[in-house]
Parts: C-alpha cells; structure tokens; sequence
DNA sequence: GAAAAATGGATTTTT
DNA sequence: TCCATTTTTC
C-alpha cells in the first residue's frame, strides 16, 4: 500500500475499504473500529475479539492516512506487541515502519534513549533486571549503618517489592506499608535509605531497573516542556490494551500523552484484573469515564470462543462480584456440555484422574495441545507432572525461570556489559567470582583499584595490573583478564555475537562444564545466544534488548517461532499466565477451600473480587470443555491429612451451570513407586 | 572460600 | 515436607 501523508487540518482522503472491514467485524467492534475517536473506553469480554479490534483500529487509521509514527500502540509484553505489529502488517499488505508499538516499558526505554540527556540520564545507561536490582538492594541493605535492630530487616526480594510497589502505584513507602505490609511499620526508615542507597549506586554506575523506564519516562515529560510538547503532539493516537492491569503511573503517562490530541483509546476487561498485587489498579479502567469527560463507552459482549454452558457458569460466577462494570456474555456457539466437577479423593487421585481422562480425549481426537490444566500455583502442579511424566504424555510447563535469567546467560553476559559500562559493578562482581578463588570480597577490591587506575579501564586488562594480589588470586584475574581483552579487540568490541563468542571460547564454555549439571544443555542455550546476538549490529541494543524480552525456560531463541502451532504438548499453567489464551478442553485443579481462592485472600473483599475474577478467566478458557477437580482432602505438613472444603467460587454456583461427576477408585492406586 | 548446619517460608509475575 | 537461603564453622 502507498503510505498516505495528511495535513494537520485537511480533510481526511476517502477510505477506501481495501480491508474488509464490515466483513470482518460485526456491529459493536465495527463501532469500535470507525468511531472511537475522542477518548473511548472499549469493555471487552474474554474472548469477544478484543485484539481484533484494536488490530483494525490501527489498520483503519493507517488507511485513513494516519502516519504510523502518529499512533502509539501500547501493550503488557512484548509477545502481545509482537502479534499485534504483525497483524496489521498483514491485513494492510505492508510493513507499519514507525508505528509506535510496544510495552510500556519498551517504549520508555525508547523516548529515556532518544532523550537521556534531557532526561539527566548516561547517554549509555545499563538496564538492570530483577536479578540486579535485587541484588544491588541487598548491597544497599549490608551498607546501612548497624542499628541494634537489622536483624529482623526483611529480606531483599521483599524490600524490593516495597520499593516497587511505591514507585508503580505513586505511593510514598510509608502508605505502601502501612497498606500492604502493616507489620513492617517499623523499618519504614530504614526502607527510605536503603530506597535513598539505591538511587544514588544506580545514578553512579549509571542503571536504570524496570521502574525507571516508567518513573524517568514521567519525569521527563514533567521536567522538559519541548519533550513533552514534541510528543504530545506526535502522537495523535494513543491506544492501550489489557487497561485493566495498567498501573497508576502507566494510567498518567497515557493521561499526559493523550492530553494535546485526546484521542486515547483503552481496551479491557474490569472482569480480567487480576494484577493488584503487583500495584495494577482496577480503577484506573472503572474511574475512566469520570477523568475523560465525554468519553465514549462501547461494549464488547459478544463471545466468539466459548459455548453457551461454559458462559453461564462463568456470567453466573462474576455476577457475585460487586465492584464491576456488569455486563454479560452472550454467546454465538450454542449449548455444549455443561462443565463438570470431579470429588477426587487427593491430589494424587486428582494427577491419575486427569492424566486418565486426557488419554482418552487424546485417543477420542483431542490433540494435547488442545488441552490445558490450569492452576492457581505452581506446586499445586507437582503431582500432576509426576504422573504426566510416568505415563510418557509431552507437556509444557509455561512459566519459571525466564531464559535471560538464568545463570549461565547472565555470566555470559556480564562480560558484555563491563564492556559496554565499565561503571558496571554488578557485572565485574559477577564475571569476578566466576573465577576460583574471588569472591566478593576480592571482586571488590579488584573493582575498586581498577577505578583508581590511572589510564582508563582498559589498562586494567593489560598484564601489570593487580601484580599486588597473592598467586591465587592472580591467576583468576589472569583469567579474566584474557576474556575481556579477547573482547575488547578492535574487530570483536561492538559485535554482540563475536564478543560472546570470545567469552566462550576464553574459558567459560570450561567453566559451564565444572559449574552445571546439565552442561550440554547450557552450552546449547549460549549457542542459540550467540545465534540470537548475531541479529544485533550495536551492543547496547542487544544488552537492552535481552533484559526488556520475556521468555521462557525451554524455548529455544530461534525454535520457538518456528515450532509453536506443531508441537502436540499438553500446557501447565498458572491461571495467570493463561490469560488470553484458549484452548478445546481446560481442567482446572485444587478446586477448594484454602488453594482457590487463595486462604490469604479470605478476609479482603477486594482481594477475595480478585480471585474470582481469576476463576473467571480460568472458565473462560474453555471452549468445549471445561473440569474443574476439587481434591477432598490434603495434606499439610504441619497438621497432616486435612479435609478441603469446596471452593467458594463452585459452592455458590446453581446445580443448573455445574454437573457434579464421581470419580472411580483407580485401581493402580497403590502402587508403590521406587526411584 | 567452601562445607555443614540451621532457619524459614510456601500466591500470583511482566518488564 | 521440601526447598532455598542464610549463618556458622572450619
């Protein structure tokens, strides 16, 4: 298609419907694709077609001459953004060059990028990931002054929480704790230093964690009139998915962005929030209508996914809620097979009861990838994994540790990032203590005295330096040594995949061998790395890139696009991260009282609204069918074998949305497993 | 700095 | 119960 330009105040071309849009949508989301202009609110119900609707939106402005670079498209990953781009890419038959798409914190890190001086930022800042930050807190707390009472501090994961949460919700420490963590009222000073350490550890090695993409991105608009004015005005169109999960400061970036044009469009499901806990806000998408005045609101009720008797469990469950938006799901697939509730006796009847049933809908024509099991927490799955695994049927655990995070990707990596900021103390720890024989101590000391080195740090990695360190030590700087200078060489410097591969062939591939088990795997995983990092011509984009990118723990970088739709692989899932997805057939498990809703969440209306809002997305999932399992005991090992009560969610059900099923005795039950 | 012993925590999780 | 992390000890 020939991009079209438009004058600010001329008259839009006529469009023409090179896509077929009537075609393709029906009434409301066509509503929705023609007309949202001004700010709108979109409520969209599981399954309606919600990214659908926002894809021909953009198409719609696209062909209507909006300039790509004019449109911000913001979403929660990047795998959302990705399908997104693509999407519009291929309804309008051309690459959408410009189009502003991404996560919120894609985008911020972009606009800190363009502008970090303005922003007072190091035009090379570094982004730390969880990892980092974590650790760099814990450094933070070591270095406060001893007081008779540390020794109850929390520990570091839990104090970054804090911080984060109060960053994310605009929330000063003291109201995130006395809100969410009343009973560490008492550290709230000692929270503000370690907050005040680590702000000043990141300014000096020049880093930015995750909520600064957010936190500086704001204070950029607010400190900088011409940057604001600049992309204030550029973006004429502002549009945002998965609102609902949108937090306080991401709810006011797109408040100012949106303010010179005003046409800001936000898609979501007050239904679907199941975010708070880490500071998304429900209001944000309840409140709109009241901060946008004159906004329009479309609805989206129309279900294209499920059938009738899996929409009238889940209308009937959210209808127990009572802060929402009502709005109920109409279906277009009629009837089905009401959903089911199997007793079973434990969760090891419960593993055997579905891992039986999966096989026969296997043998009946289900394919496994057409299957899912859901659940509220991981180890509510570990039986079921032990028994999926005995009887040889493939499945995918979605979720644990993310591929950029694990050890053997970040020491690699930590070599690149000294290079790229040799402020980077975190990485020279890290690449440090790889060696034999320095610890943090030494990595300390070696840090510290190469920031003294006169000449820049490169002098450190010629020979003579550190000639005052014993042997031991010695060598594995010598070690180190050798790595960097293999990677500071004029033709590697600068090329990610070239720089890893010095990393490797310099003596970590030696170091995987010694340090992991599974070694062949891990060496596999750098390859694909390296593979990965050969798409990359800049250092820094690749550095950026690698900790702003979600994935996943057996997904190989470049299999995964390639392999997705074929695999035949049952899903595990968290409910969580089963948002958005669909599949034939959904189990749900631990069904009672104590695992869902969640026994933490028992006393809080708020929170006891969010987890039926999880339930709901987990029963809306389903297309055809849909089990929900409720083991009727459980073990606990500080009581032992307890009785579970139903969950609330299936007890205040109707008989009408719910058929309950006995499960048999298997008879292999006492079979006695030897390992 | 490494190994052994003790402690504590056990929801959800993207970037 | 079981794992990860921290503290203690050598």
């Amino acid at each position: 298609m020939v991009q079209k330009y438009v004058l600010k105040g001329a008259p839009a071309p006529p469009l023409d419907l090179k896509v077929g849009y009537k075609n393709a949508l029906n009434e409301s989301q066509f509503a929705v694709v023609t007309q949202a202009d001004g700010a709108c609110l979109v409520l969209a119900g599981a399954g309606s077609g919600k990214t659908r609707t926002l894809i021909y939106r953009v198409a719609y402005l696209l062909e209507k001459g909006v300039r790509p670079e004019e449109i911000l498209l913001v979403t929660f990953t990047n795998k959302a953004a990705q399908e997104m781009r693509g999407r519009v890419e291929s309804l309008l038959q051309t690459k959408a060059k410009g189009l502003w798409c991404g996560t919120f914190h894609h985008i911020g890190h972009r606009i800190l990028r363009r502008w970090a001086r303005e922003a007072g930022l190091k035009e090379h800042f570094g982004i730390l990931d969880e990892e980092d930050s974590r650790d760099l807190i814990k450094t933070c707390i070591k270095a406060l002054p001893k007081g008779p009472s540390d020794a109850r501090l929390p520990k570091p994961g839990v104090v970054q929480s804090i911080l984060s949460f109060s960053v994310n919700a605009g929330k000063t420490i003291a109201e995130v704790v006395a809100k969410n963590y009343p009973y560490f009222a008492g550290f709230i000073g000692e929270f503000e230093k370690i907050k005040q350490g680590y702000e000043e550890r990141k300014k000096r090695t020049g880093h930015l964690d995750y909520d600064d993409l957010l936190f500086q991105w704001m204070g950029l608009l607010k400190s900088s009139e011409s940057v604001r004015r600049t992309l204030t005005e550029q973006f004429r169109y502002c549009l945002v998915d998965e609102y609902q999960d949108t937090n306080r400061l991401q709810h006011e970036l797109m408040g100012i962005l949106s303010c010179r044009h005003r046409n800001i469009l936000v898609v979501g499901d007050d239904a679907q929030s199941i975010y708070s806990f880490r500071a998304a806000e429900v209001r944000n998408i309840l409140d709109f209508p009241e901060k946008y005045e004159h906004s329009k609101i479309f609805k989206l009720e129309t279900n294209y996914r499920s059938t009738k008797a899996i929409l009238e469990l889940a209308n009937e469950s959210i209808r127990h809620n009572i802060h929402q938006f009502p709005k109920t799901l109409h279906n277009v697939r009629p009837g089905g097979a009401r959903p089911q509730l199997a007793r079973v006796r434990d969760m090891r009847q419960q593993a055997d009861f579905i891992a039986q049933r999966i096989s026969e809908m296997n043998e009946a024509g289900v394919g496994l990838s057409e299957i899912a099991v859901l659940f509220r927490a991981h180890y509510q799955a570990a039986e079921l994994e032990l028994e999926l695994a005995r009887r040889g049927i493939p499945y995918l655990v979605r979720g644990g540790i993310r591929f950029f995070e694990q050890a053997h990707v970040k020491d690699a990596l930590a070599y690149l990032r000294i290079a790229a900021n040799p402020l980077d103390e975190l990485a020279w720890t890290r690449a440090l203590t790889l060696q034999p024989g320095i610890g943090a101590t030494y990595a300390e000391k070696i840090f510290e005295s190469a920031g003294k080195e006169k000449g820049g740090f490169e002098k450190v990695f010629s020979h003579d330096f550190g000639a005052y360190f014993s042997p031991k030590i010695r060598e594995g700087l010598g070690v180190f040594k050798r790595t960097m200078k293999a990677l500071l060489k004029e033709e590697v410097n600068g090329h990610p995949d070239l720089m890893l591969e010095a990393v490797l062939e310099n003596g970590y591939n030696k170091q995987v061998l010694v340090s992991f088990d599974n070694a062949q795997e891990r060496l596999e995983d750098l390859r694909q790395l390296v593979n990965f990092a050969h798409t990359y011509k800049n250092l820094r984009d690749f550095l950026a890139d690698v900790t702003l990118r979600e994935g996943f723990r057996g997904e190989s970088l470049l299999e995964t696009r390639l392999l997705e739709k074929d695999v035949e692989e049952l899903v595990l899932s968290t409910i969580h991260q089963a948002k958005g997805l669909e599949w034939h057939a959904v189990f749900v498990i631990s069904i009672s009282e104590g695992q869902f809703p969640h026994a933490k969440s028992m006393e809080d209306e708020d929170q006891l609204e969010e987890e039926r809002r999880l339930f709901y997305v987990a029963a809306t999932r389903a297309k055809e069918e849909l089990i929900l399992v409720h083991p009727m005991t459980r073990y606990d090992y500080s009581v032992g074998t307890v009785i579970n009560r139903p969950s609330l969610f299936v007890e205040e059900l109707s008989k009408r949305v719910l058929e309950e099923v006995e499960v048999e005795e298997s008879e292999e039950e006492e079979t006695i497993y030897l390992d």
